[in-house]
This record gives structure tokens, sequence and C-alpha cells, in this order.
DNA sequence: TCTCAGTGATACACACTGAGTATGAATAGC
DNA sequence: GCTATTCATACTCAGTGTGTATCACTGAGA
């Protein structure tokens, strides 16, 4: 029994005549019967009423036709999954990325991967650059995204610049001036004796050195008066009054009563991130994650 | 490609190793790395990296993997699907039945079928016997389940007796002799003068006319005082003290406060109750559902 | 009742392909 | 550098699936 018989048995259940369903196979009557014949034989079991003049289909042949359908329909669909499989179109992308990114650019990718491939399973876990680096080396993740580093680049690894993000302050009542929150914009100066809630350097050390030039800027030395590792817990700090920090521009999407944010005037501190991926055979996942970097958000 | 290459495909992709595989599907190793690689070809997708020294599945072949194992499965239960639906193991049992059946006899019969042929569905439909007759006839049922007629069956049509259901009396508070509630028994005669409350004769001609004998056998004529075409509507009108009624005894179960169920001292009346079908070649499921009714019930 | 069109079954020949055997080429380990 | 191992290649052969020709039977219409 193989699909070539099952075609057949389902050809000639269809058309319940032997000459029109070799006809519909590209053959002829006389090995159709015969094949159809040696199939009852290799089963054991009748799947057709014969008479000279006309064919139907037997009990058991009416109920083996609802399963051979179903294996052939499948069968038939194999070829497809494996050109889908190797195009990329099917399969697993496991994506690292640093917490930053998850608040903006993350979800907008992953919005738009899964639309243009929903049959790759997208494995998401957060992982500092670091963890990054190793995962990739040891093959565990495909593609990482992290805050761009000053610092050389892994020779082995290769990366690309996704939309860079525009860093934003937030400050409580107590430090925003009536008018810069009206204006929704404030000059740095105006708020850089504030005291600053924010990450230790270790836990985000491309943002941390981000902000930190932004200070060296203004002739000043980046001095955190709160620390917090959580992004939600110093916009909270910051909320509470204990002081002002910088976050990403999507991050004003999370209001927080008693917490303004206000863009920067002047020279504006941008958090560069990018995507970085081991080159190398055979990760159809990872090429169309990276052909779907170059195409065009819409 | 067919079910011989997915095989194959499966065997190397297990062993990694086409020499063992090839052991395996007991061949040899160079028409199975021929076959593979046409396989390879014909889907226009390369499953394995080869080296001279090793072998392993691509991203895309390892994708693969899992859906034509899928396929090989269900095709290799094929064979057996088609076994099982000619020995009426699978498939479809359309049955019909007088009501007074689906009170006892109906429900252990199907579960003691469902039991022994889970993959049979079983359709369920209650009909007269005149219609179960004429269904017979037209094909639309396998069986049906009839009060054993004293005519004649019809020629064309096959029947076997089924356990034969004794009557119980049930009587309402004012009609019971609180003797005969204890003994839980009682004389016909004692109640024969009771109003009686029944079905109108065309609704369940055989079992009517059991009861006529019953009465016959007493020298009384049946009367029936209040009419009603549903055993529970009896059972109701019993129970609220309308007349007493005959009832099959396996109704006991259905407990109402009021009405009594006593057995019947002296010549009791059964209904004979039996499977009607018709006799022809290919019906798997029938035959089955006969065969059960050979088997003692355990 | 006879004829004929139509259907599935049978007989036989042939080409293709799937499997076997023998052998080659390249790699990894000693 | 040698050897064992492993996959690839070349060639042959048998089996089988397919085509052509034909038969046997049925059922409808003259």
């Amino acid at each position: 029994m193989d699909l070539r018989q099952i075609r057949q048995f389902i050809a000639v259940a269809e058309e319940l005549h032997f000459g029109r369903a070799a006809q519909r196979l590209n053959m002829t009557q006389p090995p159709l019967s015969m094949s159809i014949r040696a199939l009852e034989e290799s089963l054991g079991v009748q799947l057709f009423h014969r008479t000279r003049k006309s064919v139907s289909l037997t009990t058991a042949g009416a109920i083996w036709l609802d399963h051979a359908r179903q294996v052939l329909t499948e069968a038939e669909r194999l070829p497809a999954i494996a050109r889908r499989a190797a195009r990329g179109e099917m399969g697993e992308l496991r994506l690292a990325f640093v917490s930053i990114a998850s608040y903006s650019l993350l979800p907008k990718l992953v919005r738009r991967f899964r639309d243009a491939f929903p049959d790759v399973r997208v494995d998401l876990r957060e992982a500092t650059s670091d963890m990054q680096f190793e995962a990739l080396a040891r093959g565990e993740i495909d593609a990482g995204i992290i805050i761009r580093p000053d610092e050389a680049f892994r020779p082995s690894l290769s990366h690309r610049a996704l939309p860079s993000e525009p860093l934003v302050a937030v400050v409580p009542d107590r430090w925003a001036p009536p008018d810069a929150i009206a204006a929704g914009s404030v000059d740095f100066e105006r708020i850089a004796e504030a005291p600053l809630v924010f990450f230790p350097r270790h836990v985000a050390p491309a943002y941390y050195d981000a902000v930190a030039d932004l200070y060296a800027a203004y002739g000043r030395a980046l001095r955190i008066h709160q620390e917090a590792i959580q992004m939600q817990t110093i916009i909270g700090l910051v909320a509470a009054g204990l002081g002002i920090s910088l976050v990403p521009r999507s991050m004003t999407g999370m209001s927080r009563s008693g917490a303004h944010y206000l863009e920067l005037r002047g020279p504006q501190p941008r958090i560069d991130v990018c995507v970085i991926w081991k080159d190398g055979p055979d990760q159809p996942a990872l090429t169309s994650f990276l052909a779907l970097l170059d195409t065009p958000s819409a």
C-alpha cells in the first residue's frame, strides 16, 4: 500500500467508474483495475462492489475513503512544508533582548514578524548583552537585540542597527517647572541638578553610558541618588518624588500620576539599538527575520 | 515522494547514519543514499548536512521530520482501519426502537454495544413498528427494535427475540391495599376494577394487546379511563390518583411519590421484544450488533 | 430475441526504477 | 602517513507498474 494506490482508490471511489478514474489518473483502465485489486488483496478487505455494469463502494470502502483522503491530503502537503521550512517560513526563531528593548521596539518588531511569518514560533527571552554574546556563541539563540556598545563588536558576530530611540526626561511635580509641563519639553540644564533615579551600571551598561554622555555634554558627572533595576520601579520612584530619570520615549505610554514626561531641548540623547547574530549557513528563520528588517515597516 | 521515501528519510533522520539506517530498512547503503538524494531533489530542499564522516539534519529537515512522521504514522494505520471497518468494528449502526424499549432494554443494549465496539457510531431514532418496516425496506436503518407482533413477520425481514420484559402494576395510594404495598405484589383481580390509565392502541399496538390479553385472562375487557401517549405522563397521572396502569418492570426505577410499583401474582404478562433487520451482504456494523446479541451479557 | 454499446477483467510485452554489488574518495584518529 | 570508516558513484538485474490488445458479460433498444 503506497500513496499511488491510495490516490487510485480515491479516484475510483469518486468516479465509481474504472475507465473515467483511469483517465483522471492519466493511465489506462486495465492496470488501474489490477492495482485496486492488489490493494484490496493486500488489505484483505473488499473495497468495491463490482458488477459488469457498475461499481460501488462497500461499507468498509466508504469508511476507508475518509481516512485515506485524510492521509493523502496531509501527504500532499509535505513538499510544500519542506519548501516553506527551507525558506524560513516555518520553524522557530529564538530571540533574546535587553529589557530596555522590550518597551517599544520589541513588541512592534515581533508583531511585524509574526504577521509576515505566522508559522514561525518566536521564542523570546530577556538577557543582558553579555548573556546574549554567550548564547549566540553556544547556538542557544538565533539573534539578540542589544544596545549598541561603544566597544567593538565581537568579530564572530554580525550586527545591524535598528531605529534608535530618543530619551525623554521623566520628572515629578516637585522638579518640573510649570511652564515645562505646559510645553511638554524642558532644557536639560533646568533639571540637571535634580537627583537622578537610575539603573546601576551593570544592569544596563550601554544605556547607563548614553545617559552619562548626556551629563558629560553639560559638563556634569552622572550621579545616581537612587538605584533601581526595573524600569517600572524607576518611574514609580520618580512619581513618588524621589528624583528625575531619563527613559526611552516609548515609555511615555506608561503614565503615572505625579510623573511627567518631558522632551529634552538641545542635544538629544538616543538609545542605539541593534540586532546581533552569528552568521552561518542553514538558519532559515533567522534569514527571514533579517529580511524583515530590510523591509520598510509600511 | 512516496511512503517508502518518507520511511527511509525517517530512518536516516533517526540514525543519522546511512549504513545503520539501511540496515534497519533491510537494504544496503548505496540505494538508500540515492533515494534520499532523489527525495531532496524532488522537494527542492536539502534535508541533511553530509560530511564524509557524519550526517545531521538541516533545520528544514528537522521541521519536516515532525510532519513526515505524522503522515507515516497515519498511513500505517490505514490497513488496520480497513480491516476493522470490514469487521464491523468501525462505522455506523442506525438503530430504530419503539418507545417502550427505550426504558430498559435499549440503554443496556446500546451500552454493551458501545463498550464492545467503541468506534461504531450508534445512530438511534424512535419509531413505531410500521415506520421501522418501511425504513428497513428503504435501507434507512440497519436494525429496529419492536414489540413482537402476533401477526407474521414480513418475509423479507429477519428477527431475533430479545429478553422479554415482565409488566408490573403501578397504582396510587387510593387503589393500593396496604398489605399489597407491604408485600410489593398484588393479585391482579384486586386492582382489575380500578380505572386504567393507558396508551391509545395506535401508539403502541403490541403493548396494548399484551395488556388486553391480561384483562381477557381474567374475563374482563380492557377499558381505558384516561389516555396518554407518553410513559412519564401515564405514571404521573397514576401518581395523581387517576387510576392504575401496567408498565415494564424496568420503569420501577422511575419513582414518583404517590405511585407504587407492584408485581403481579398469577399469570404474568410480558412484553416480548425483538430485533428486526433485513438480511443482506455488506452490513458489517449490523453483523457486529447481531453477534453481540449472541454473546452472553456476562 | 437478437444486436450492440459499454464496462470491467485478462493476457502479454516492455520500460522504468528501486535494490544489490563493487568500488571510489575523503575524512578523522592513531 | 597510514588505516578504518563513511558516504558517493558506477553498473547490473529483477520486479513491477503501465500500455496495448482482447475477452466476457450486462443491459437497453430494435
